[in-house]
DNA sequence: TTGCTCCTCACGTCACGTGAGGTGGC
DNA sequence: TTGCTCCTCACGTCACGTGAGGTGGC
């Protein structure tokens, strides 16, 4: 039973993004192909498949760029690595350190998300409340508003 | 008493972005100074300086691109010249297509803050996972953590 | 008059988009 | 064999960064 494989354009299709951006992804070092056709192909598998989409995540969401992508994605190989199997690294205290960083790095990602989220909820705030006065302008001058999707989500 | 003049430095660090990036934004047709010194340096008023925020706000919290940005301050630029005075545009129904425009606008924003909201929301709880993760990993194999953010917050 | 800030080109960069021209695989 | 997908250049674009060389204002 071999894993089954993706050709680029399927990978694409399922994250969303075009053939183009994995390749730059492949020449920026950030994701290779598990192997290549007879022809010279890409194919991918399951891992980077799940791949793509951790490194839209912290681009799209955390606003990362490609560099600082590549310092995450490192982290957590190694991390992955470590945690399928003790094989590879040998002393205690590598493994600790590895552990360690992972760990920080975490709690970076954390403490970055809880400021976005905080960020966001003022904005949000902020167009609720410029919504409420137009309804309330719309009201005092007999101007009717078109139902909105605010509307749909109540209903 | 006249309004308070900024030059273009102390505009770009009260945002903190660049003179280039004020400047760029002047080249795409999102600012314009307020006026200008008998040399020909930018002078640039409050209504500047918040616009320079906003923008940057729709930027980065949103992820718009200036040409969408120009779209959306074009509508609120209307909105407020309605609101500020009832001068210039005359009709009853030209106005009230001005608060539709608007309604909508705001509405629609407010659809992708609560779906960005989400995303984040889901992306925290994947993060705090593998924290979590990670400090049972580190509890079973007798590895010390350094103290996170994260400790420091519910302190 | 001395600095710091401003000005306008203009080329560089990052993360791709978009053909051009040719080969691969069900 | 016919299409659709893939391949590698290579130039274009967006939102700026970064000097180069020169003028402005407290």
């Amino acid at each position: 039973m071999t894993e089954r494989r993706y050709r680029i354009g399927e990978v694409a299709a399922q994250a969303g993004v075009s053939t183009r951006t994995l390749r730059y992804y492949e020449e920026r070092g950030l994701l290779d192909p598990a192997g290549h056709s007879v022809g010279g192909s890409r194919r991918y598998g399951e891992v980077e498949v799940a791949r793509v989409a951790r490194i839209r995540d912290l681009q799209a969401i955390m606003g990362f760029d490609l560099e600082q992508i590549c310092r995450i994605l490192g982290i957590e190989d190694r991390l992955a690595q470590l945690k399928d199997e003790f094989q590879g690294d040998p002393t205690e205290s590598r493994r600790a350190d590895i552990v360690r960083q992972a760990y920080e790095l975490y709690g970076q990602l954390d403490q970055q998300i809880r400021s976005k989220q905080a960020v966001l909820a003022d904005f949000a705030a902020e167009i609720e409340g410029k919504l409420e006065r137009c309804a309330d302008f719309a009201a005092e001058h007999d101007i009717t508003l078109p139902a909105t999707a605010q509307a749909a989500t109540s209903s």
